[in-house]
DNA sequence: GATTGACAGAATGTCTGACAATTTCTCACG
DNA sequence: CGTGAGAAATTGTCAGACATTCTGTCAATC
């Protein structure tokens, strides 16, 4: 008897989960509870209850006696949470470096092998889930679940965009590197070293993802005007 | 016309929040949504709709089937806390020294003078009303809501402990000479000393919190034997 | 013609009552 | 004294309903 009933709530928020980060439903979309109930085939009360989860996850806002609607991301706040991104991901490399076992810095190299292989033409589609593995055995390194936490709740709050637009391609060799120039910090036992250059990852994807998201609001500012179709902008990390 | 229905589910949100800080209902307890829905007055669907964002907040734990707890906090989680808060406030303090307007740097001056007020030995109770504010001001100008956000979320989490059992008295002094510190260095515009004192000053406060929650920890382990009834330990900050 | 006002529809906030599924407690039994 | 089966308690979920509040439309007025 396999148990794939995982309490109806929480199916129902995977689902809206992937719904938004996939796209399906826009950002800024009105999400109708009635509408939900058709969708998932579950009651009112079960889908109000994924969504104050979801809320509080910040994947989406509710405004009283307005509803739901899909959170959206301005830039401003996307720079705040690089900011926090570097300082948690920082610390999280620091430690790492400071008190893995010797176990977990070969798990962190094998993680970086997969990652690259991932990144080779022909594999992708696994990238996103090598980049998590290596991410998730740096967090799990580091002696902090809080800092794990933390970043998780800001990186669902970032997924919003990325979805929509993956990773650059002509910024992923440099992405390469700069993650190589972590892992050899931290085989090199150099906190401060690893702690840095983990800053330096982010704060690079940072400038990237900011200038996009600029252009992006820029072109939603003054849509009459220039028709411009510019080709699809692409988000970072 | 006052308003002062605030949702209901919201006013239960509050209400439960107090309770558990207050400790009236003490980490560990289990609550029962029927005896939640005769204590206030409103249904279960609202009931546990707060729940879940209790959940969210760290406030209380929720196991399938088994209802949800208070949450409690221990040594290792408490750490980890302080740790997170040592990086986020020094940041705050880091950059506010950088970029607060002059009002908001006189608004953190007048918060600090209240502050002081507040430790004179007459007008206790409104302390860490006092307290609340100088971060408040803090947190206004450092130009990051994320971080305001987590660190509010953090603040739930280790407030569970400390309503238990107020600051120490003894540590008061030295805590306000660390605050004045801060201070200090804000005003003369030096961010890195800003982020310094700040650090040092959670570094202190963990220092002692950690120490009294160890102690509490091992009390706890082993009730039977010595009945030694130790002057109630107080938590910082 | 544009602005304003009222009205109807829609959506949320909330309640009641109920039932199924699961856990936990109790108590008799080996 | 430990163990297992049954009963009670509790959570998970549903359906339907009603009050309150927002939204958009249409008519009346300036």
């Amino acid at each position: 008897m396999p148990r794939e009933s995982a309490s109806l709530r929480h199916q129902v928020e995977d689902f809206l989960r992937k719904a938004i980060a996939s796209g399906q439903f826009q950002a800024g979309q009105k999400l109708i509870e009635r509408e939900l109930c058709e969708l998932t085939g579950v009651s009112r009360p079960s889908i109000r209850e994924a969504l104050r989860c979801l809320e509080a996850e910040g994947l989406i806002v509710i405004v009283p006696h307005r509803g739901p609607t899909v959170a959206s991301i301005g830039v401003e706040e996307a720079r705040q949470i690089y900011a926090v991104r570097a300082l948690l991901e920082g610390y999280a490399a620091q430690e790492f470096a400071r008190l893995a076992t010797p176990e977990q810095i070969g798990q962190l190299e094998a993680a970086f092998s997969d990652l690259e292989k991932a990144t080779r033409p022909r594999s992708r589609g696994s990238l996103a889930d090598a980049k998590a593995a290596f991410y998730g055995v740096l967090l799990a390194g580091c002696r902090n679940d809080i800092v794990a936490s933390v970043l998780a709740g800001l990186h669902t709050r970032v997924n919003v965009l990325r979805m929509t637009s993956m990773s650059r391609k002509d910024r992923l060799p440099t992405s390469m590197i700069e993650i190589r120039e972590i892992l050899t910090r931290i085989v090199a036992r150099d906190p401060d070293g690893a702690r840095e250059a983990s800053i330096a990852h982010i704060e690079h994807a940072a400038r990237v993802a900011l200038d996009v998201l600029a252009r992006r609001e820029i072109d939603a500012a003054l849509p009459p005007t220039t028709k411009t179709r510019r080709a699809p902008r692409r988000t970072p990390d």
